[in-house]
DNA sequence: AAACATGTTT
DNA sequence: AAACATGTTT
């Protein structure tokens, strides 16, 4: 604890911190000390007062924030709290204008934030320290899409799953991006691209390419922004850099559809793979696209994307893994989960659906093996069975035993002990299908 | 094409060159021209009549070069022809001296070589373009050695395989490595660490760490060569590049043994992955280990090292495939291939060795999939029966069956068709074990 | 240590 | 596209 003589875990129940304390607490929110430990806001609650009927709104907003400090800078917690990975659950008050006077702790003014929705209420950098990545279609419809590419092989360069909402691509491959606005917005509009890390831990982090990549000469020469993971290949590209933050992004110009089109299509290119080490490190990225004027952000979609080497692969694999759980074959070494399962009740009875669901049975020995694979055939083959071969095979059966009941009394009456017991084949596997 | 004015492909059969020519292509030799084309020395022979007896010594040698223009620089060729990938195989003139005037062309120079095994005949660079890695112990019996750490699990860091002749430890872990000289060296002998490429196609580039290591803080923080692969832990450890090669390498001064001791350990780490792109990129990497005084290689060894973050495991894999094929188990989706296979004959019989072999079924359904599920438990369980039970067991159904009998027999004389037959349990993989 | 994730080789 | 290689997570 080596701030402990300076914060106090639990405000409420202890003495209250005297001002300088607090002023002390204040000052070096966010900030780490030499020893790793820090002052941050664990929590905050809001409390909105919105009236808000066509044209004129009046809102009040309290904001509580509780400080405490750490003792290692491994516990950092993003200031958004409580975000799930999920894009859809993101608080769209992560999209809070926080650029301030001090770089060093963008948090320091965060006092008040703008109702959420209204981002033209103020004059505000387009690049806060924690970018927003809530969709905002905003005044003009702003909108994205993805066309489907013609032959969806598991070797193709990208691809776009509608379900996931999230679009896999193979790295420095180009990869059509389409926009659109339902209502035309003002002359001079740019559309920005910006990648950023989804997970709380490391959104305050910029992303950008590994060193490996930004410092090879391949896909390097003569480009403006080796550094920049997101290209676009609009010959009126501009590769920006926040200073404050050091986000990069890549600026275009918006455009009118061409005639009969309903969509612009803008080229995309991502400089890294999404394992990339010093990069993008297998952490979980988004782009966000933002229609802006003036640095205000008119409209904002925001798409996963997955940069690695076999789209189609680890889109199958990814689409599968969100299935419910019981569709997961089991695999070797796992065991059989049946608790888990959910039955499904058809209403005609019979079900059908799962019956060819594929099982891993392991096995120790080949001679063990060698009997059950030729136990699985009966099993299955059996099935293919007419029923009235069946019944065939029944009337033979009971003869065959009849033959064979009477060899065997035949013995019991010499009064011998059986060594071996023979039985004519049978089949287990088989049931009536009445 | 591109210089197909200038060379002949096959000299012997055409007409011969003028002088001119022969001159350009000597002089350009080893150079790339601006697309792409280059000339090179595509063989050599050596004819050497050495006499050598005690002191004195006369030898000749003879060197046919063919030389040749090719169209990329992509079919370039190492100079070390025929080598193949194994380290033992590697031929011993690699240890030419061919550090000439020249350094964009160090062939240029490579008109005589010395004999094989006496370095101190002439003044050399200790690092030729393509360094040597034969082993050598030389007059002084230069030597290296592994400890085997004293318990060594999957998780080591290091680990060295005797039969693989080959060292597995983790990035950025110490790794000792002893040394000894069966007779004294000469004072101020050095010992030089030096990693190559093992393959002959990347022998030449050398070795330095990847971008991404050799630039972020960690490890690298006040050291003085944070693009050196290998590290030593020696206070005296000096780091050098070799300003024509560019290869780099740390010496060490050669120590002797304290009392009593055979060796002398020092500490070494290897600061990247094998798999480091833009570094190793899982090309198999040798470190050349030499002992030298005055630039004078008087000692040589060599071992291959695989940086990876789980030695234990990549060894036991790596031995494990070095082992004959039949070993190995059949996998899943790979068909079980039973012509193959060896069966031992034990003396003794009663082969025990693969009874407990694995093996894999695939079912479909759910149904036949939990009836065999029961069948192999019980040809599983049933082996664990003791002889005895077996007896007894065998013993009841033989009673049960006859009681089973007579009452199917009662049935029959009742002139009555069964409907449905019922059997007492057997257990069909039990065999006798007398 | 096993299972998994994910780039590369076959 | 399957199998493999190899670092990371569980």
């Amino acid at each position: 604890m080596s701030q402990a003589s300076v914060s106090t875990t639990c405000t409420p129940s202890g003495p209250p911190m005297s001002q300088e304390t607090f002023e002390y607490l204040w000052n070096t929110l966010g900030e780490v000390t030499q020893e790793g430990g820090y002052t941050n806001i664990t929590s905050k609650e809001s409390i909105d007062y919105a009236f808000s009927e066509a044209e004129d709104e009046t809102s009040i907003s309290v904001e509580k924030y509780r400080i405490t400090s750490n003792d290692s800078i491994s516990d950092l917690l993003n200031p958004i709290i409580g975000q799930t990975t999920t894009a859809s659950s993101m608080s769209p008050d992560s999209q809070t204008n926080i650029i301030g006077s001090s770089a060093s702790s963008p948090y320091n003014d965060t006092i008040t934030s703008p109702p959420p929705y209204s981002p033209h209420t103020s004059m505000q950098s387009p690049i806060p320290s924690v970018p927003s990545n809530t969709d905002y279609p905003g005044d003009y419809g702003f909108t994205i899409s993805f066309s489907q590419p013609s032959k969806e092989t598991k070797s193709t360069t990208w691809t776009y799953s509608e379900s996931l909402k999230k679009l896999y691509v193979r790295m420095a491959t180009t990869c059509p991006i389409r926009f659109k606005c339902l209502r035309q917005p003002p002359q001079g509009c740019v559309i920005r691209a910006m990648p950023i890390f989804m997970k709380p831990e490391h959104v305050q982090e910029p992303v950008k390419r590994c060193p490996n990549h930004a410092t090879s000469k391949e896909h390097n020469e003569n480009h403006p922004a080796p550094t920049h993971l997101c290209r676009c290949e609009h010959k009126l590209a501009k590769f920006v850099e926040d200073p404050y933050t050091s986000r990069q992004s890549v600026l275009i110009p918006h455009e009118i559809p061409q005639a009969g089109s309903e969509w612009v299509t803008n080229l995309f290119q991502f400089m890294c793979l999404g394992s990339c080490v010093g990069g993008p490190n297998r952490r979980p990225i988004q782009i966000v696209l933002t229609l802006e004027k003036d640095n205000q952000v008119l409209g904002r979609r925001a798409v996963e994307v997955r940069i690695c080497a076999c789209p189609g692969r680890d889109r199958k694999a990814d689409e599968k893994a969100a299935l419910p759980p019981c569709k997961q074959s089991p695999k070797k070494g796992q065991k059989v989960n049946i608790i888990n399962e959910i039955t499904t009740v058809t209403p005609g009875g019979k079900k059908r659906k799962a019956e060819d669901e594929p099982f891993t049975l392991s096995v120790r020995g080949r001679e063990n093996y060698e009997i059950l694979c030729r136990l699985r055939d009966s099993l299955e083959l059996s099935s293919m069975v007419p029923q009235n071969q069946i019944d065939v095979y029944k009337q033979k059966q009971l003869d065959t035993n009849r033959q064979w009941l009477s060899m065997i009394l035949a013995r019991e009456n010499k009064n011998k002990l059986m060594k071996k017991v023979k039985r004519p084949q049978h089949r287990p596997g088989i049931k009536s299908r009445t």
